[in-house]
This record gives C-alpha cells, sequence and structure tokens, in this order.
DNA sequence: GGCCTTTTCGGAAACGTTTCCGATAGGTAT
DNA sequence: ATACCTATCGGAAACGTTTCCGAAAAGGCC
C-alpha cells in the first residue's frame, strides 16, 4: 500500500481504483485520494532557447526588470539596464516571438496566398512583397492554392490560425465563392486583393491594366493588318479573363470588326490546349491572321507551334501576348507583349495591406491599377 | 483629495508623489498608498477570434474540457463532445497557433534562407519544399538573402525568433564564415543545407551532381571537337562554383587537354560580366572553341551574345550550361545543359528536415545527391 | 521631522492553449 | 455495507512575454 501525503501512514489506506494506468489509493483517517507518482523518464530534453526568467534569475531581477531593460523603458537604472543588456548579449537571448505575439495580439505576420510560386509572375510579385514586408519590420508566410479553391480555402484557414496580422490574396482559377474571404473580413482581418481580384467583397485590391492592355494589344494586331483575330482566353471564371476579353472586345467594336465566337477560345493555363486551340481555328474555314494570348504562356506555346507547323510569323499569323518574361524576349521571332511589373505589384500590395493594419479606423476599399506597356517586338510587325 | 480604497475615507490622506503622471496618494491609518483610476478609454477593441474559453463560458463548462473534446481525449462523454464541437464549429472556432505553440515549445514551421525567390530555381525547390512539408503538416517561413551574408544572418535570427521547428538554407554567395549556422546547430536547431551547401558545418545536406555534370558537359564538348573549352564560372567562394570547376578540370585531364588559366573567368551572377567574359576569351591569341557556363543565366547571356556578334554556334563555339529551365529550349539554338530537378531537391530537403526534427537523436550527416541529366542540344552538336 | 516627490524595482495578471492531478459520482462485485 | 473500480469533469500550472499597479528607498523642502 501506498503512503499517504498528509499523514504519512500507511495504516487506513485502501485502493481506490485506476487513474490513467496508475494505481490509485484512499486514505481513509485524511479522506484524501492520490496516486503514486512514477519516477519522470526524460533527460532528453530539447535545448531551450535563453528566456527572459533565464537572464532574470542568473541576475538576480525580477523577470519585468528584464523586459523593461530589453524594451528601452525608462522606468529602469541605466546600470541594471547595461548590466541586463551585457548578459542578454552573453547568454545570446532572442525574445520568444510567439510568446510575444500571444501577448500583444498581433504577429507582425502577413499571410500570402497565391496559385503557384513557381510562376514568374507570382514569383516576382513575392519579391516585392517581401521587399516591403521585411523593409516594415513584417514577415511573411507563403501559401500556394495550386488553382484549386478548397486547398485556397484551408490555405486562409491556416494563415488565420497562425494569426496573420492581414492577408494578401490572388485566387485560383477555380474559386467563383467568397465565402471565405468574407468570413475573415467580418471579423476584422484586413485582407488585399492582387492580380487576380474579385468584385463580390469589399476589399483593397491591386489589378494590372487588363482592359487598356488587352485593347492596346488587339488595337496593335488591327493596326499591322490583321482583320481576323483569334483570342486564347483564360479561365472562363476569372475575373481578369473576362476583364482581359472585354479589352479585345472593345477594341474590335472600336475599328469596326465583327465579332466572331469561333474565334474565341477559353483555356484552363494547361498545355495542350493551345493546340487544340490551334487545331480548331486553323480548321475555320476563315482562319485568323492574328492571335492574341491572354497568358503569355500560351502565347509561347503558339508561337512554338506555329513554328513546329512552318507557318509564317507574323505575315500569315501575328501573336501578341499578355504579360511579359525574358524568354518574350529571346524567343526567335521575339514576342509582342503588353509588360507587367509584378515586383511593383508586390510592393503596392503589401504596402496597401501594411498600412490597412496600422491604420484600421481609416480603411477605403481603394483599387489601385499598376503600370504596364506595350512592347513591340518581331512577331506582330507586319508593316 | 482621493477617497481611500479600504477606509473609504478622505480623512486622513495626504498626496504621495506622481506616479505616470497620475496623482498619487496615501492613506495614514490604512497605511496604504494608492491612485485613482482613469477612465480606460478604448471602445475601438480589435475583434477577436473566438477562444476555448468563449466555448467553455457559453456552455458552462471549463476550459480543459473544451480542450480535450477539441483534440480528441478519451477522458470525455460523447455527448458533451458533441455538444462542444458543435458550438466550436458554430462559433469558427479556429485554434490559436501561437498558444498552442507556445505551449508544446514547437511551432510545426519550418525556415527557409535562400538568396533569390525570384530564380526559377529556388522557385521549383520551394515549391518542392511546400509540397512536402504541407503534407507532414508544416508551415513554411520563407526569407531572401539577395546575396548578402549580412541579410543572411539576420534571416537566420529572424526565424529563430520565430521558433521554427527547423532550417533550410542555400548559402548567399558572399557567405564564407558560418559561425551563424554553428551558433543554432549548438543549440539543437535541426539544419538542412540544400545546393549551396558547405563544409564547414556538420549538417544534413542535399547536393547536385556538381562534379559529375560539370564533367559530362565538358566531356561532351570534347567528344564533339572542342579543344579549348573556356569556362565561366560562378562566385569563387561559392562550393559548388569549385566543385563544377573541379569536374571541368578534372575532364580535361581525362582526356589530356591542357589546363589554361586564362580561359577560367569567374562571375558574380551579374548581367554585364559575361560580356566582359567574352571580350576576354575572343581577344586572346588562340580564343575558345566551348564555352561551358556553371550557371544557365550566363550561358544564355553569352549565347545571345554570340549570335549578336554573328559567331557561329556550335561550329565556331559550341556552348553549354548548367542547370535548366524552359527557355534552354525554346531559344535558337537549343542549348545543351545538364538538367537539373529543383523540384526534387525541394523535397528531399524538406522530408529529410523533418524527418530530422521528428527524430532529433537519430541524427547523422548525411549527403544526398540528387538526380541530373546531360540533355544534349543543337548548340553543341558539332558533328 | 513632517510632507511631498522621484526613481527604481517586484509582483501579478493576462494572452490562449494543453496537461497534470485529483475530485466526484456512480457503478460492480463481494 | 464494504472494497474496489471507471468515467467524466474541474482546477491549476505551465509556455514566455508585457504591462499594470503599487512598494520601497532616497532625496528635497519647509
Amino acid at each position: 500500500m501506498g503512503e499517504c501525503k498528509q499523514c504519512q501512514s500507511t495504516l487506513e489506506v485502501v485502493k481506490a481504483g485506476f487513474l490513467r494506468g496508475r494505481q490509485r489509493f484512499y486514505c481513509k483517517t485524511c479522506q484524501v485520494h492520490f496516486t503514486i507518482k512514477l519516477p519522470a523518464a526524460s533527460p532528453q530534453k530539447a535545448a531551450r532557447q535563453t528566456t527572459i526568467i533565464d537572464i532574470a534569475k542568473s541576475l538576480g531581477v525580477a523577470p519585468s526588470t528584464v523586459s523593461r531593460a530589453l524594451n528601452g523603458s525608462t522606468d529602469i537604472n541605466s546600470l541594471t539596464r547595461q548590466e541586463i543588456l551585457r548578459v542578454a548579449n552573453e547568454m545570446d537571448y532572442r525574445p520568444n516571438l510567439l510568446a510575444q505575439s500571444l501577448h500583444r495580439g498581433e504577429t507582425h505576420t502577413i499571410g500570402v496566398v497565391i496559385p503557384n510560386i513557381e510562376r514568374p509572375f507570382f514569383a516576382g510579385v513575392l519579391a516585392g512583397i517581401q521587399n516591403v514586408a521585411t523593409e516594415a519590420g513584417y514577415r511573411v508566410m507563403i501559401c500556394q492554392s495550386n488553382e484549386s479553391h478548397s486547398t485556397e480555402t484551408l490555405n486562409v484557414q491556416a494563415l488565420v490560425a497562425s494569426r496573420v496580422d492581414g492577408l494578401l490574396i490572388s485566387h485560383s482559377k477555380e474559386t467563383t465563392s467568397f465565402e471565405h474571404i468574407r468570413l475573415q473580413l467580418k471579423k476584422g482581418l484586413p485582407i488585399v486583393h492582387f492580380d487576380r481580384v474579385c468584385n463580390e467583397v469589399e476589399t483593397a485590391k491591386v489589378v494590372q491594366k487588363d482592359f487598356e492592355g488587352s485593347f492596346a494589344l488587339v488595337e496593335h494586331l488591327i493596326q499591322q493588318g490583321c482583320r481576323r483575330i483569334a483570342v486564347c482566353a483564360g479561365p472562363p471564371q476569372l475575373l481578369i479573363s473576362q476583364t482581359r476579353l472585354e479589352g479585345y472586345k472593345a477594341a474590335l467594336r472600336h475599328y469596326g470588326l465583327p465579332l466572331d465566337d469561333s474565334l474565341i477560345y477559353h483555356t484552363e493555363f494547361k498545355q495542350s490546349e493551345s493546340l487544340t486551340a490551334l487545331n480548331h481555328w486553323l480548321s475555320l474555314p476563315e482562319p485568323p491572321d492574328g492571335i492574341f494570348a491572354i497568358h503569355y504562356g500560351n502565347a509561347i506555346e503558339l508561337l512554338v507551334e506555329l513554328k513546329h507547323r512552318k507557318i509564317q510569323i507574323p505575315t500569315e499569323i501575328a501573336v501578341v501576348g499578355f504579360g511579359d518574361e525574358l524568354i518574350a524576349e529571346l524567343i526567335e521571332p521575339s514576342l509582342t507583349v503588353f509588360h507587367l511589373f509584378p515586383f511593383e505589384m508586390g510592393e503596392t500590395a503589401a504596402s496597401l495591406l501594411i498600412d490597412n493594419i496600422i491604420h484600421r479606423d481609416t480603411f477605403s476599399p481603394i483599387i489601385k491599377k499598376m503600370r504596364g506597356e506595350l512592347r513591340i517586338r518581331k512577331s506582330s510587325i507586319r508593316l
């Protein structure tokens, strides 16, 4: 029998069931239950970072004093502070950001949700975001939706669980419902949309010149003599696809060209699709003499495929694309594009968000439009 | 005079200095000091996420019970659990990961330090890391060193302050001292190097076939008839530069070709440098008939510049590069490369690290070498 | 010496969660 | 009724910070 904790006697001790695998006892004199402690076996303790308490103990002061010394409070003797700073440095003290964040209720971290980190456009945006965020003392946590709506929702939840101070998001191509955004917005989380934005929720947004860029590209094709201009449109759900398509249509209308639905082909950013699109167009009684690809990836693919089929670019078919990359300049013939500035977009979005975080009250659902410029290259010069 | 908190009388109350701007009093009867509270003004309270305590209160149970219900403990009645889960769902409860991490002493987050997120190679690695990490329930925090040693050190410190469970790092080109790594290693932080590794510290490492790839590329050039092969080497400090240069030298030696130092040109990954390198080589009494660029970026630049100068590729000068990208295939002439698998490298590094985190005890400084393959294209086929 | 002051520090609460430990209520055998 | 048992819950401590509040000490002024 065990020995009672209070009376130290074993006389009136009886068994009293099991608790978490350990025998339980009851002392009738003391009317108290107890169990026998196991010799806790874990000498394998993970090395800890030094804490404020460690410093406090080693100097014989209170933790609050150490905190004051480290945070530059005036409520402290300068000699005490010096000593504390010395010891802190000696012990390589690093404040535990988790504890700080938990206490302050803010993490100084912003969450980013993008479709894919490998796409150069988004990588550029990320670099811009990091640049501004780091400058402002914010960390960045990145998630990829992989173009899946459910993953995007999970991403948002994960970032919210990590208690990010704000969210930057560019939607997946599947996303047509925005409840996951609305829910967090209602809870007061600052959110800024960029590139693939939506009209359904009231957030600050950073967008490209989607309409203007498309208009300029198509206008350029028309000025180069193209009369039947096909468009390789993106996923029809995406707002940017729609806006760019609008720009295309507006240009046709403006120059009095007919709108032919058989020349509009929607793709899902997948490799093979531009080929099926091309096959479709070439099988038409009147094939196109110009192609506008909403997404630069499709433009490159089309260029390669046209070359492969020995179709002359730009004389037989001219090609232009939206968005830019080194490859557009180096491929032959070089590709006419509407050049974007992803880095700047990232910077703009991040500074908008951080502003939004700091001044929660004076928020307005502003929409910022990034600059962009027509870069005319060989794939479209027919005159 | 103020009213004493204890005796509620103002008779024996005297002033007693100022404390944080507020008048302080002393009650002589009660021998107690006190100040008058200001009416705290902050109705503008940031919306809070619902907590376990909120759920507990709304159901009239203890927070520990709610925690048990949410974490699938057996120590709970299934009806109680159902109720708690229902309410939790209703209130859109999300556990505060900060509090969890603080308590558990682990964040389920891994830190990544890379030179630059915009470089396709690193973007690919990142994607691989994210893939494995997400699968294993880990979040990823990314920092860019921008090729600066001091920034890299700051990055490491920031990630440590965030209490990441482990670190993945690819060093900046400036980094020759590894104290920042050694310090964390001593504290027990699991660290895995990838790509730009070093020999100075004992960590697990994931590397490319730097030596073998270089050897294969140079061997290929020799087999194509090249006899004076120049090498556009990277920053001489980087171990991968050294290893790749070794591969180059070994191939020359193996085939009995002389080693000519004037054919070795070190660059710093900057744009203009490949041009100065080219100028240097072309000014030699015996210019090279083949160029091996350690970095694919330089290879592309050289290709463009050679075309620009109307120098025939590969007949006059053949070009090969290390590393691959879409552009290598699409440029004309297409570029012969030693193809790498960045995504797989990221996956390997991440799973190595996570394994290291979970089984801290059975760690060994293993070195994993990724696969790679010679992809022969037009820029080097002379026979 | 009494009154008032400033400087400097310690104690405790709070952030939200998990986990340890014990208490209680209700069993079931003898 | 006694001796044992299980199931289910609450309370409190802990993680590492910051911050609120007050105490102690020491000095100045009349």
